[in-house]
DNA sequence: GGGGTGTGGTAGC
DNA sequence: CATCGCTACCACACCCC
């Protein structure tokens, strides 16, 4: 199971090489997807019955969908889901992978991470009674429904009152919240039109691998195909046959046409079985019909082409599954298992290591045997687990089975060569929500007979049996070996040793399917032939390092003195190679720990062409890795960006968009204040990325790593401003310039008085005191205030990049100021409350516009957000939940005195409830360009001193005022396009770059709750496109942009006629 | 010697 | 047509005080 090094014949082999190690992350199925409660794991579940029928019923309802979205039916009715956003926990029925799809199909929201930002409802089939209480604090009141509410929500083509399908077992503790989850649907249908065939397709698509529903399904769909049913069932197959059986009665056939996923699956599966040559035409095989331009069936491959890209590419990445599986165990046995709290936890020391007696269990090839498990007459054949059949192709084999390693095929491998080397080598597809499955299974069983177990990946642990000492470990290995088989039908191998080191190396000799025991006596027999590479922590670099001193077994090794080593190696490393070359081993087995950091990364199709797809990317990665932390509720305070760059004569990378050959560089930046905040995570991603002033063309990698984590701590909240100050504060857009006037290599272009903004925080910052409303000032290193003047609430509610900023222009002086008084403030006052004070110091005009963590708002919130809000309002400190509910209420009389003279013919409904005005209030509030009356937009066009933008400040209060909405501007903008001036050339593209700003902004504040704002807007931009240039830019810049955002959101584009 | 940052190696498939 | 080269931790070198 080891990766192969150096296997690739491109250029990872040399020096620099490895670090394949930036950090990557999907909004990734992979996190979310796992943990499966206990009981729910067996094959006798007892949902077996009802899973068939939900299954079935599942197949109607995805080719009711298909149908109907086929024939024209406008999508109004569809978007039952609105405003709902779901989290699923643990394992259901259905899947985690459907429960996503019927989300984005009817206008709601998955989470892959639990929070209560975003989440409001959390589905979840059924749960132990040890789980129950987990989740009663950790559902804090949202609700906990089934499954079922979701599907028959469908079946009634409307949104059904949850409280019926509250879980049981909680139904004491469900908050009585039932008005505001009222069902509610959109008063006319939104103007979408393009929902499944483009952008939903090609999301599932990419979640359909994984999802890849359990292979039984897929099993199951084959057979269907075939119209036989096959002899597939083995006699270990119990529970699953009867499902299966079920199963088959019920569907129909014809439901397969629409089946994209089980079709890709079931033709690779074909393909892969049988060996016939690639099936390209797959999909259309079975009439389907294939999406039009735009073309949601054509793959996508990097950055260039996909908008969804760093999502879908973690949900196929084996790499990222390995790598967060960990967080996924650790949240699934979070409490379960007093872990931590064993006896003797700790080093060994020399006393008590005594008399230790480790087993070491590990699954046989853990990716292909899960996916052959139930394939009998795969078993004895080479099979390997790859993405791709192409013989020719640079996919990577990720696990090989022991008759495929007969013929030297290896993880890490290129399918060509693996191919090479064994023509007729099977070729499986990756099943990770089987993986999933079966690693629960494993650990299942595993502390089921240990109470310490040490997970160390999905497929491998250590167990301390030291205290059995009643039974042989050889008779406890067996057992649970067996177990293992029984259960999930894949085998495994155990060592057994006096150490975990031994342990471990016993188990390489006991593959595959053995076990293989180290005793004492043995260990320096068994050493002195061992070749120095097989030791953990003994890598490639490390092992060529020894062999250039000759030294190649332990026994070589155990020549050489320990300060030698160290010497040589480095403290640390030559006393491991010191002590494992004589088979000692202190650590001991213990309960996986926190994590101390949290990041994403992306290595494998990265390709920018310009300054705007690495803006989009970057924001995807801080989503991604918002929503990481967010889902270990953690935040962090160190942010490190990794960016790959193609090395300076490096040809095109033997791998098919791979990175190649590489300089990697690495930066990060340490703030005062931990945050998940994506867009505080935006915009020091972005300035650290700009600092490198890289060429972007050759970018082939970038990751963002997250550490000095903390707890999220409660009091935080304190510390957060109370609404009415951000009421003062700026526009975002002075931000935006800032952000973007870090690639000062790429933006040449902005007018230099534009770039100058970019110190309108420090400077404006700086005139607190002075009240001079100006941010224009040219030199901010001129008359800077004494520190002692400058006001701790504003400093602290500054961005945690910007402190930074200005901690450097105070010379690093800034921040042990706030340590000190924060020190003192704690002295002073036990109480959290300390920072909800008002500033003292009210915020300027246009003082740089904080984005805090604790007042829980922001891009990522779905509009749905009535629930949420109801949720957070409860938690909200008093003071502030008054001032958010003030804001409230002045919405309402803002909009109300409004009579919506919206074109679409959607009236203000004036039946709409409370809690759907507060919705719109936060939406219209979550930007500060866009909140205030008048929006703060319009105070800084009107300053700006540029006249298009002048012009559209005088637009608003002439006709905006009392309804401001963009549509509203933008439809007299058309009107008055005459009186729009024409600007010289390099006044335009500012103009251009502040219209998009200001655009961007207000789409992605109402891309959640009010599409038929966007598509109006989106129309009138056109049309102003048309007469004018400056829009025509602006609207060339903007709508990749929007239909973008609407992708991520709704998983389609807008279709503009 | 204590702290920081940047770089690299290793493990799992 | 291709394909999904991650993640977290640790150690070390070198810098600062």
């Amino acid at each position: 199971m080891k990766r192969s090094i150096g296997s690739n014949s491109s250029g990872n082999s040399g020096s620099s090489k490895k670090s394949k190690k930036s950090n990557q992350k999907t909004l990734g199925a992979a996190w979310g997807a796992a943990s499966r409660p206990p009981s729910s794991s067996s094959r006798s579940s007892p949902f077996s019955d009802f899973g068939s029928y939900m299954e079935v019923k599942n197949r109607k309802l995805q080719k009711q969908f298909e149908t109907e979205a086929s024939s024209g039916v406008s999508g109004s009715e569809k978007l039952i889901f609105q405003g709902v956003s779901i989290f699923v926990d643990g394992f259901t029925i259905p899947s985690h992978q459907e429960l996503r799809g019927y989300m984005l199909r009817y206008g709601g929201r998955f989470e892959n991470y639990f929070s209560r930002r975003s989440v409001t409802h959390i589905v979840c089939s059924n749960l132990p009674d040890s789980k129950v209480k987990n989740l009663r604090a950790f559902s804090r009141g949202l609700p906990v429904v089934k499954p079922s509410w979701i599907v028959d929500s469908i079946s009634s083509n409307r949104l059904l009152g949850w409280v019926p399908y509250q879980l049981d077992q909680l139904n004491d503790t469900q908050p009585k919240l039932s008005a505001f989850f009222a069902p509610r649907r959109l008063s006319n249908p939104p103007v979408t039109s393009s929902q499944p065939e483009t952008g939903y397709s090609e999301a599932e698509d990419g979640s359909s691998i994984i999802a890849g529903d359990s292979e039984e399904s897929r099993d199951h769909v084959a057979d269907e195909i075939d119209g036989v049913y096959t002899e597939k069932t083995t006699p270990e197959m119990t529970a699953q046959t009867i499902t299966h059986d079920l199963k088959s009665s019920e569907v129909n056939a014809d439901i397969l046409g629409s089946y994209d996923n089980d079709e890709k699956e079931l033709s690779s599966e074909l393909q892969s079985t049988t060996n016939l040559p690639s099936a390209s035409d797959n999909k259309s095989s079975h009439g389907k019909p294939v999406a039009p331009a735009g073309g949601s069936s054509v793959r996508r491959h990097s950055t260039l082409e996909d908008p969804n890209f760093v999502e879908n590419y973690f949900k196929n990445s084996r790499l990222h599954f390995i790598g967060t599986w960990r967080n996924r165990y650790r949240k699934r046995f979070h409490g379960s298992f007093n872990g931590l709290k064993w006896a003797d936890s700790g080093q060994n020391t020399a006393e008590n290591a005594k008399k230790l007696t480790i087993i070491h269990i590990d699954l046989d090839s853990f990716f292909v045997s899960v996916v052959i498990r139930n394939r009998l007459e795969l078993q004895d054949k080479p099979v390997a687990v790859c993405h791709s059949d192409n013989p020719k192709g640079t996919a990577e084999i990720s696990s090989a089975n022991y008759p495929a390693r007969a013929y030297g095929v290896k993880a890490g491998m290129f399918v060509r060569h693996a191919k090479d080397l064994c023509p007729q080598l099977v070729i499986v597809p990756y099943n990770f929500q089987a993986y999933e499955e079966v690693a629960d299974q494993f650990y299942d069983i595993l502390h089921r007979h240990c109470r310490k177990v040490q997970a160390v990946s999905c497929d491998e642990a250590f167990l301390d049996v030291s205290d059995l000492r009643d039974v042989e470990p050889e008779y406890t290995a067996s057992t649970i070996r067996r177990e293992i088989i029984e259960t999930t039908g894949c085998s495994a191998s155990a060592g057994i040793g006096g150490t975990m080191l031994m342990a471990r190396l016993a188990t390489r000799v006991a593959k595959p399917a053995g076990q293989f025991h180290i005793s004492a006596e043995k260990v320096e027999e068994f050493l002195d032939q061992l070749a120095v590479g097989t030791l953990p922590g003994v890598g490639s670099v490390l092992k060529e390092k020894l062999e250039k001193q000759n030294i190649q077994t332990c026994r070589q090794l155990r020549l050489i003195s320990k300060d030698a080593l160290q010497k040589d190696f480095g403290v640390k490393t030559g006393e491991m190679l010191w002590s494992y070359s004589r088979g000692l081993d202190l650590r001991s087995v213990r309960a996986v720990q926190e994590s101390k950091s949290i990041g994403a990364e992306v290595n494998w199709g990265v390709r920018f062409r310009d300054q705007q797809d690495v803006q989009h990317f970057l924001q995807c990665l801080c989503k991604e890795v918002s929503l990481r932390l967010q889902g270990c509720e953690m935040i962090g305070r160190t942010f490190t960006l990794k960016v790959k760059r193609r090395k300076k004569d490096a040809e095109e990378p033997a791998k098919y968009m791979g990175c190649g050959d590489c300089d990697n560089f690495s930066r990060s930046i340490t703030v005062p204040a931990a945050t998940d905040d994506v867009e505080v995570l935006q915009r020091i991603s972005k300035k650290l990325f700009g600092s490198f002033c890289l060429d972007v063309k050759e970018v082939r990698g970038v990751g963002l790593q997250v550490s000095k984590l903390e707890g999220p701590d409660p009091s935080n909240k304190g510390s957060s401003k109370t609404l009415t100050s951000w009421l003062n504060s700026a526009p975002a857009y002075v931000q935006t310039e800032k952000d973007d006037n870090v690639f000062a290599a790429e933006v040449r272009e902005i007018p230099a008085d534009c770039k100058r903004r970019d110190t309108g925080g420090v400077s404006s910052l700086r005139e607190c005191n002075s009240a001079e409303p100006s941010v224009q000032s040219d030199d901010t290193n001129s008359s800077l205030p004494p520190m002692c003047h400058l006001d701790m609430e504003v400093l602290e509610n500054l961005p945690p990049e910007l402190l930074l900023e200005l901690d450097g222009t105070y010379g690093g002086k800034l921040f042990e100021l706030i340590e000190k008084k924060r020190g003192k403030r704690k002295i002073n006052s036990d109480s959290s409350h300390v920072s909800l004070d008002e500033p003292h110091v009210a915020h300027p005009p246009i003082a740089r516009e904080p984005k805090e963590r604790g007042i829980e708002m922001n891009d990522l919130v779905p509009l749905s957000l009535s629930q949420v809000d109801v949720s957070v309002l409860q938690e909200l400190p008093e003071e502030l939940r008054a001032d958010v509910l003030g804001a409230f209420h002045a919405h309402r009389r803002q909009q109300s005195s409004s009579d919506a003279p919206m074109e679409t013919g959607k009236k203000q409904d004036k039946e709409t409830t409370y809690i759907n005005d507060a919705e719109n209030e936060i939406g219209f509030s979550s930007s500060s360009l866009w909140f205030g009356n008048p929006p703060l937009w319009v105070e800084n066009f009107k300053v700006s001193g540029n006249s298009t933008l002048e012009k559209m400040s005088e637009i608003y209060y002439k006709v905006a005022q009392s309804r401001p909405m963009l549509s509203t501007v933008l439809q007299r903008a058309i009107s008055e396009v005459g009186s729009f001036h024409d600007e010289s050339a390099s006044d335009l593209e500012k103009t251009v770059y502040d219209v998009c700003e200001f655009l961007k902004e207000y789409v992605k504040i109402k891309v959640e709750g009010d599409i038929e704002e966007i598509y109006l807007c989106f129309r009138l931009l056109r049309r102003l496109a048309a007469r004018s240039q400056l829009f025509h830019q602006v609207c060339e810049i903007v709508s990749p942009f929007i239909q973008a955002l609407i992708s991520e959101h709704y998983g389609g584009s807008l279709s503009i006629p």
